[in-house]
This record gives structure tokens, sequence and C-alpha cells, in this order.
DNA sequence: ATATTTGTTATACAAAAATTATAACAAAAT
DNA sequence: ATTTTGTTATAATTTTTGTATAACAAATAT
């Protein structure tokens, strides 16, 4: 899977990193049970410090994408809390809502534009 | 229009009042020709900095939400560039898809989490 | 005409967040 | 015994965010 961050975009490199794994997930280039690479592999390999890697691996463990082990490294292990999911979800969603109804975009086209979103993801 | 701002969140405060005026249009609670607050009387009123309200103006003035004027202050004037509209959505649409996904989340399900959020707006 | 209100711009500072730099530790693997 | 793992600690730097004043020009109101 290849990471790439961008160093002039307005979003944190350690957000960028965590939704670039979660989005490697949801293509079916990681999978459960696969270990990522350790904070310094990848911290070296992008060129960036150890602790941003390891706060973005932090962060994914607490909203239950990975297992950190001290043996194994960082591991894909998606825990299925769907109410929480879907509650998260909601709140994301307003937002962008708000912005599609401000813009004419009507709910047809908004199922729409998910629908095509979603046939993008592999696997 | 009540504007709320929660000061330990970890969403700058500029970022919360652009939300919340882009909510408001969607809720209908003011509409297109209405003109918001001066930044000065906002500012006083919330009881922050008058740069903090001109960032949040100036971005809703950059994403075609509202025009600026020296005499009338700031009005809501919605620009309707559907594409890049759309464009914006589904870049933004892509990391929340990607975690539901990840939760095991349906494309069903999603549709009518959807639904639910876009009843949530009025008018 | 004068005073006030508007967005706009400039400068400086303070506080918080993000990133980097080293270093060390304990557990596990080799 | 050495290396690699996440983990923790401390410090410094850089960037972002927010505040504090001040001034300007255009427009409004008095």
């Amino acid at each position: 899977m290849i990471v790439t961050i961008d160093f002039n975009s307005n979003e944190a490199i350690y957000i960028q990193l965590r939704n670039q794994i979660i989005m490697g997930i949801a293509n079916s280039q990681i999978h459960d049970g696969d270990n990522l690479p350790s904070v310094r592999e990848l911290a070296d390999n992008i060129g960036i410090n150890m602790h941003t890697v390891n706060k973005a691996y932090t962060i994914l463990k607490q909203e239950g994408y990975i297992k950190l082990d001290r043996r194994k490294g960082a591991v894909i292990a998606l825990d299925y809390d769907k109410f929480r999911a879907i509650e998260e979800m909601k709140n994301d969603l307003r937002t962008i809502l708000a912005r599609a109804i401000c813009k004419n975009i009507s709910e047809e086209e908004i199922h729409e534009i998910l629908t095509d979103v979603i046939n993008e993801f592999e696997g």
C-alpha cells in the first residue's frame, strides 16, 4: 500500500496518514490481520518523524482499526461497533449535506453521488 | 439564528462558525439576501475577536455562500457552482464512506442513514 | 458637514497544536 | 546478546489559531 503525504495540505500529516490507512482497508489493499510497517520504518519511508506516525497509529487504535502489539507491531484489527460508527457518520454527514443543500443539489442527486463514490471502492 | 461555539472543541472557532452559518442556510433559518451581523457585532456577541469572525466570513465568501459589501456588510449570496460543489462533496464523502465500509455498514444502510440526515433539515 | 459603521488591511503578540529531535525503557524476536 | 517492537519522556521548533490595537476608505446616518 502506497502512502502519499501532501505537505502543502491544510490537513495535518497524522490525519492524512490515518485517512489513507482507512482508505487502504476500505479498498482491500490491506486486510484484517495484516501488519502495518513499524512507526520508525514508515516514518523513515515517508520522511517524517516517528512521533507523527505514532500519533496516527494511536488514533487508529482508539477508533478501532488496528491493534498495537509490542511483538507484532501494528496489526489491522477491525472492531465493528456499528452503533458508534453510525452516530459518528451522521455527525460527519450533517456538514457535508448542509453544503449540498445550499448548493441546490437534490436528494436524488446526493444519493446518486453516494452510489458513485461507493462504487469507487474495490473489493 | 443562534450561534453556539464550543470552546473545548478540537475544531477551530472560525470553522465552527462557518459550519453553523452553512447549517443555518440549509435549515432555512437565514435566506438568500439576508445580511449577517457585522464582524464586530458578531464577535462581541459571541465573545471572540473580530478577526476570527472575519476569517469565517472570508472563507464563506470564497466558498460562495456570502458576499461582503462595505455598505451592506455580509449578505447571504449563494452561488450555485454545482460541478465544483459535487467534486468537493465527493472528496469529503470518500473518507466518511471508507470508514463506513470498514465498519461493515452496507450500501443500503448508508443510503438509509443519508435519508435520515437529509430529513433532519427543515424547509 | 460630521460622526458612525462597514469591510479591509497591517502589525504585533500570545496561546495552542503539530512536528521534529533525542533518548531511554521493557518486552519480544532473532 | 543484539535487534526490533511499541511506549514514554523531555525539549525545542514551527505552524496555526486567536487576540489586541490601530488605521483606512467607502458608505450611511444624523
